[in-house]
RNA sequence: GCGGCUGUGGUGAAGUUGGUUAACACACUGGAUUGUGGCUCCAGCAUUUCGUGGGUUCGAGCCCCAUCAGUCGCC
């Protein structure tokens, strides 16, 4: 294992489909692979405590760059001791670099060879972040993990326009690296774009690990596009990645997609999904999706999911859980945050474990088969 | 017993010089949701109907009569 601030550990290769399992050795503690890991945007995963997450074993979390630098500020997190101590999570953090907003707050933006100017939502006022910035930013916030600012670019693109945005990625990861304060605390990661293009994903790639990143992502992916789609940008882009260091799909965390990412060894992967979902009153489940508002529920004073061990599926029901939603009653919301993100972290467990076994092909079909979930994977 | 006011969908209620598809909100019923947009978005939701029964009119939720119900005041 080289040196640096994270140490990646390949633990077993399954003889019967070629993924794999690790270990991630974090300054904040160790996580197993291929995992899931929820999103923190605010510096909070949405109604859950970090003893919660605790309790239902999340390992690393996401914060984001952009909204903790927007409020409360650079300043704030790094008085604080970094987003951790702010916080108070013990486990190991990541952050996202800001690019993902070049993408969904594209109403608002403008990109340039040196940044990219972004209207401030919360006051109007005009803001600029280079990859510089971005790199300092998340170097002041602290997390284990960081990644390289880049562009996430729509679906479909145009050849032209992802070529041009890719090469540009490219130089914004080469100035972030550059700029790297940190780099014997907190890892950096490459982020790999060039929309659905194949060629564009090989390059992309290739550059960055001559770069030499200490791990590598898969960016630009559920912008929209469907799933055959999206599957080929993450084949094409883990193509030229080295088996050695850590791959991580950003943005997903639909079932089906979970799956088929651990199959090309993808080691990580996040997604707003479970916490979103939950506040929308859909919920994952060993049998399927159940919208929790439906009047079917009302007196349905059965668990959520019999094969679930969260805290909300131990001691509650449907019915409570309906009423709480009806009640727009945040307790309901922190249930149902709970379990639908223990679902996803439980899945990741599983899949572990028929990594070990040999039987992952086999654990991902009749996964897929029995939960009953649609195209979507949810 | 007398007088006033009110009666529109599950709820609150718009709706008079009488004129096509009865506003809006909430609730309700579905749906959406992938590097976050908690309190969001989309769609549907009174169509033999405006307490009931008559009448006037080419046409009535709107005008007239009766009646029932609720409510306030007086005796």
């Amino acid at each position: 294992m080289a040196a640096g601030p994270i140490q990646f550990e390949i633990t077993h290769i399954c003889t019967q489909s070629g993924a794999r399992t690790g270990v991630l050795h974090t300054p904040h503690g160790d996580v197993e692979t291929p995992m899931f890991m929820p999103v923190g945007t605010q510096a909070t995963v949405k109604f859950l405590s970090p003893e919660e997450l605790y309790a239902i074993s999340a390992g690393v979390i996401l914060a984001n760059t952009y909204h903790l630098w927007l409020q409360p500020g650079e300043d704030t997190v790094a008085m604080a001791g970094g987003v951790q101590k702010f916080m108070n999570y013990k486990g190991p953090m990541l952050t996202d670099s800001g690019g993902f907003q070049v993408f969904s707050l594209a109403d608002s933006r403008k990109i340039k060879e040196e940044g990219v100017t972004f209207k401030n939502a919360l006051n109007g006022d005009t803001l600029f972040l280079s990859p510089e910035d971005s790199i300092r930013i998340q170097n002041r916030i602290g997390a284990d993990i960081i990644m390289s600012f880049d562009e996430c670019i729509p679906y479909p693109a145009d050849r032209r326009y992802a070529e041009q945005s890719m090469e540009r990625t490219l130089r914004w990861a080469a100035r972030g690296k550059a700029a790297h304060e940190r780099p014997d605390e907190q890892a950096l990661f490459g982020i790999v774009q060039g929309g659905d293009y194949e060629d564009l994903r090989l390059r992309c790639a290739e550059e960055l690990v001559k770069m030499d990143f200490d791990g590598y992502a898969v960016g630009g992916t559920s912008v929209g596009e469907d799933k055959a789609t999206m599957y080929r940008m993450v084949r094409w882009s883990v193509e030229k990645l080295p088996l050695d260091k850590p791959r991580y799909l950003m943005g997903v965390g639909a079932v089906n997609d979970l799956l088929e990412a651990v199959s090309c060894n993808i080691d990580m992967c996040d997604c707003v999904l479970p916490t979103r979902l939950a506040r929308h009153g859909t919920l994952m489940t060993s049998q399927g999706r159940i919208n929790i508002k439906r009047n079917i529920y009302k007196n349905d004073f059965t668990p959520l999911d019999p094969e679930c061990d969260c805290e909300c599926c131990r001691h509650y029901t449907k019915a409570y859980l309906n009423h709480l939603f009806r009640s727009h009653e945040g307790f309901g919301t922190r249930l149902m945050s709970i379990h639908n993100t223990r679902f996803l972290l439980k899945l990741m467990e599983e899949a572990r474990q028929a990594i070990r076994q040999d039987r992952y092909n086999d654990f991902k079909a009749e996964t897929l088969s029995r939960m009953k979930f649609d195209e979507r994977g949810f």
